[in-house]
DNA sequence: TCCTGGACTTGGAGCGCTCCAATTTCCTAT
DNA sequence: ATAGGAAATTGGAGCGCTCCAAGTCCAGGA
């Protein structure tokens, strides 16, 4: 900067002018700074001036698992939004891994990031709100509400319900629930299911799973048992995709002898080959959400926590119908 | 910093050593820094510290599209290499807009990352080399090489010919290619295809396409006119899962009307239903080869440009096959 | 007792920028 | 001409940290 102020012959503080688009710059000067910088290829250094300026202008996201593609979508939504907001938005990958997310969020902290979006996160309480104290934070599709800090959640309890039901409209009575394990979204998801089977007056059966393909193999003793489910509801596409392998392997037929219904509906649920029924969440529109929730800390100083809840909905494709010749028990 | 200095009654620059982990600070008031910061929530500034550092020990990773499953994977063998070395991994994406590259790459350079990563780039040769010379610069699964950075690559050539050849042992002679559009791999894949073909005495046929499921649009006409290929070569997985979506529609077989060739053996490939047979390349392995790549330049000060480039290798599954009735037309 | 050297500590300059108060320049209206 | 004021420019302090040269302290040897 010292050289580009030499070269241009002006000072240090006018060159600063000159690269923050002051409008009080001679049009001359600013030619000759600018003609200056392009010369010596200057690159303003970011870490000096967040530093002297007190802000970054950037937010952090921090995703549970890029491999996910319900979390690349809502990070579609979150850096649409803060580009019209002229933010700059980091990435940081967590790996389905709490420890390293508890890392990252660290790494966001002493960046001095103005605010975070954590996706899918796996953090507890108690850190979370700690650090919601010292910056903005929303969590985003993590389940469940956290409190003090702001989230923006589908609502799992409906979503299960809308799967659950929509299973039992079909005449199923024995509705296998593979869970997320450790994944944010596990428990309310479970818990919604369970609800849900316990208000049609049906028993309800959880195996363990996880959030990827390889968690559908929990599910393979109850579907080789005697008493085999004649539904399974997934805890998200990937273990649905990777039950409908299962499946194929297993020479059960889908939805003849078993439908599958999955959640999030990520583009992998739309592919014809699987056509999987799944449930909807507004990804892009969680993530847009978030920053705008953010943005009401950063701009407007709103201090109490807010938690808005979006509905999902039923997506019905292919892998979910009647069951094949088990005629229904009651009929005379 | 102030506060815990005066809190724990010591320096500044102690604290300073404290916080680096500094082995010549005696326990007691190691100790007691500790606590005070402790107490505080004082959280180092790494803006403050890596400005006065003069170094950031962060590498940035710019990705072409956080979406394609290919791209993540090879973030996964970047991270895994860089967390061995003490590397914070800071990741922009491109959303497959040069403009927006341009921007992230700007961006890195004046966060003053110590090197970055870009994955699909699809940056042009000046800016590329313009920006190599102010730091590493490591160019992944861009096509093809790069002059003045670093590239890792495999050999796309010869993935084309895996490809092609495969289907003609399978007796194809009409095969169709459709191409990755703006995509950084689509030249050379298509060069390569065009090359087999040609070796093979065969008619190339290329259609334009790109790098997300809607470009297999672009073989309808194609396929629905009267000389149909009986093969397609595919630029990506993600294109050949559409096309697979597209002959479905069309009511034509795979592969008995026509045999699918997809590229970069995504998880999606692997799924029972689509069973995409598909060209690997070993993404992982590429993120990793990234890092080390870079690790020369900064440890060792290498500054002569090194062009990694790997083996693909064909994976065969269901999507390729002989045509069905047609007879080798030669038969007497 | 005095000196020496190692183990710790500390003050202060400097990293590259912003921002404010102060200064200079340039008009415009008297 | 010239005071008055707006516009343009500048010097310097300060952002929070590191790092180095220069201390301080203390135990052991002469």
């Amino acid at each position: 900067m010292e050289d580009v102020a030499r070269e241009a012959g002006v000072s240090r503080a006018l060159v600063s002018l000159v690269m923050n688009g002051s409008p009080k710059v001679s049009d001359e000067k600013r030619r000759a700074v600018l003609e200056a910088s392009r010369q010596l290829g200057y690159q303003p250094n970011l870490l000096a001036r967040n530093l002297a300026q007190q802000r970054t202008q950037t937010i952090g996201v921090l995703v549970d698992d890029l491999h996910n593609p319900f979390f690349s979508e809502v990070i579609d939504g979150v850096e649409a939004e803060a580009s019209r907001h002229d933010l700059r938005v980091l990435i940081l990958n967590g790996g389905r891994d709490p420890a390293r997310e508890a890392q990252a969020l660290e790494s966001f902290v002493q960046l001095r990031v103005e605010a975070m979006v954590l996706i899918g996160s796996r953090l507890d309480d108690d850190l979370l709100e700690e650090t919601g104290r010292r910056m903005p934070i929303v969590v985003v599709a993590a389940g469940t509400d956290h409190p003090g800090v702001d989230t923006i959640t589908t609502d799992e309890t409906t979503g299960a319900h809308l799967a659950v039901d929509h299973l039992i409209t079909l005449d199923h009575h024995h509705i296998l629930h593979i869970d997320g394990g450790s994944n944010a979204s596990a428990r309310p998801r479970r818990s919604g299911y369970e609800a849900s089977m316990a208000a049609a007056g049906l028993t309800a059966r959880v195996v363990t799973g996880g959030d990827t393909e390889a968690a559908a193999a929990a599910a393979g003793p109850a579907l080789a048992g005697a008493d085999r489910p004649t539904a399974v509801f997934a805890f998200n596409d990937l273990v649905a995709a990777g039950l409908l392998e299962l499946l194929d392997d297993l020479q059960l037929r889908v939805p003849g002898d078993v439908s599958v219904v999955g959640y999030d509906n990520t583009f992998i649920a739309g592919l014809h080959q699987l056509s999987l029924t799944t449930i909807d969440q507004p990804r892009a529109e969680m993530g847009r959400l978030a920053v705008d929730t953010l943005r009401e800390r950063i701009e407007d100083g709103r201090t109490e926590p807010v938690h808005h809840r979006l509905e999902p909905t039923l997506v019905p494709r292919g892998t979910s119908g009647t069951t094949n010749g088990a005629a229904p028990e009651n009929t005379p």
